[in-house]
DNA sequence: GTGAGTGCAAAGCATTTGCACCTTT
DNA sequence: AAAGGTGCAAATGCTTTGCACTCAC
C-alpha cells in the first residue's frame, strides 16, 4: 500500500508517529468506493478494534487532511464526508435528495463554469470538495 | 413590501397564519444585503422584540425556505446562512474557504453543466441548494 | 525514557423537539 | 371556539477538548 508509506514518511517529517489506530483509519478509507462520514469510519473500524474512540477518528481524519491524503467533502446534510484522494482522477459527487444515492462525474465537466467563475469573479472553485444535491434518474420518475 | 404580501398569500394557501414573529423574521432578512445566520436574525430581532425565541427563528426560516422566499447557504463554518431570494433571480452561492466570504452568481451560469448531467446521468441538479467552496480573489493573491 | 497519541468523559454549538399556553382566524 | 404558533427547556447530533494513562520511537 503506497498510501501507508507516504503517510509514514509524512508523519516522520513532522515528528509524529504511526499508530495502530492511524493505520486502521487509513485502511478503512482505502477500502471505500464512496465518501464516508466520520461516523462511518468509526463503525467500520469498530468490528476490528472495538476500543477505538470516535475522537481518535476525528483527530486522524484531521491529520490526514492536513497531510493531503484525505479530502473533506461538504455535504448539505449535517455531517461531512471524507475520501482518500490520489486513487482516482479528481471527480465531483452528486447526492440524490430522495434516495441518498451518490453519483460521480469527472471534474472536467465543470471546466467551462470554472473559467466563467474565474474570469468574472476571480473565484477558484474547488469542485471536488462539495456535493451537488439533486434528484437522480430513478427517483425522478417513480 | 411585496415579499410580505407574497408570504401572506402563501401562508393562507397552506392554512397558516401571519404572526408578528414571522413578520419580524421576514423584515430582518429583508434589511440585509448579505446572507445572515439564524443567530444573526435572532440578534437583529432581539432589540425590537426581546421575547422572541431562537426556535421560532429556526421554524420561520424553515417555513420561508419551504415557501421559496429564502435560500439556505451551507457554509464551511459550523452554522448555515439564509438569504431572501424572492426579489432576485435564483442564484448560486460560493464560499471562500479562507476568509469565509460569500459570493453569488446567476444560476444560468450552470445551464450547460445542467444539460450534461441531465443527459449523461439523468441527474437533475439543484444548484440553488448548494454552496461551492473555493478561494476568492482576495485570498488567492495575498 | 520521553513526548506524542489514545480513550474516556464532558463540554460545545447549532439546531430540533415536546409540551402547555397563547393568539390568529 | 378551534387550530395553528410560540416560548421555554430539554434533547439531539456532530464535533471538540482536557486530562491522565499508554505506547511508539
Amino acid at each position: 500500500m503506497s498510501c501507508e508509506n507516504f503517510f509514514r514518511e509524512q508523519l516522520k517529517l513532522r515528528g509524529l508517529r504511526l499508530t495502530v489506530q492511524r493505520k486502521l483509519v487509513l485502511e478503512a478509507l482505502h477500502d471505500q468506493a464512496n465518501p464516508v462520514s466520520a461516523e462511518d469510519v468509526f463503525t467500520l473500524i469498530q468490528s476490528i478494534e472495538p476500543s477505538l474512540d470516535r475522537s481518535t477518528v476525528y483527530r486522524t481524519l484531521d491529520l490526514l487532511k492536513e497531510i493531503g491524503l484525505v479530502q473533506e467533502i461538504h455535504s448539505n446534510d449535517r455531517q461531512n464526508y471524507f475520501e482518500l484522494c490520489g486513487t482516482r482522477l479528481p471527480h465531483v459527487h452528486m447526492v440524490c435528495q430522495k434516495c441518498g444515492g451518490i453519483f460521480t462525474v469527472d471534474q472536467n465537466v465543470f471546466d467551462s463554469v470554472q473559467i466563467i467563475l474565474q474570469k468574472s469573479l476571480g473565484f477558484e472553485a474547488q469542485w471536488t470538495q462539495m456535493t451537488i444535491p439533486g434528484i437522480c434518474q430513478g427517483c425522478h420518475t417513480p
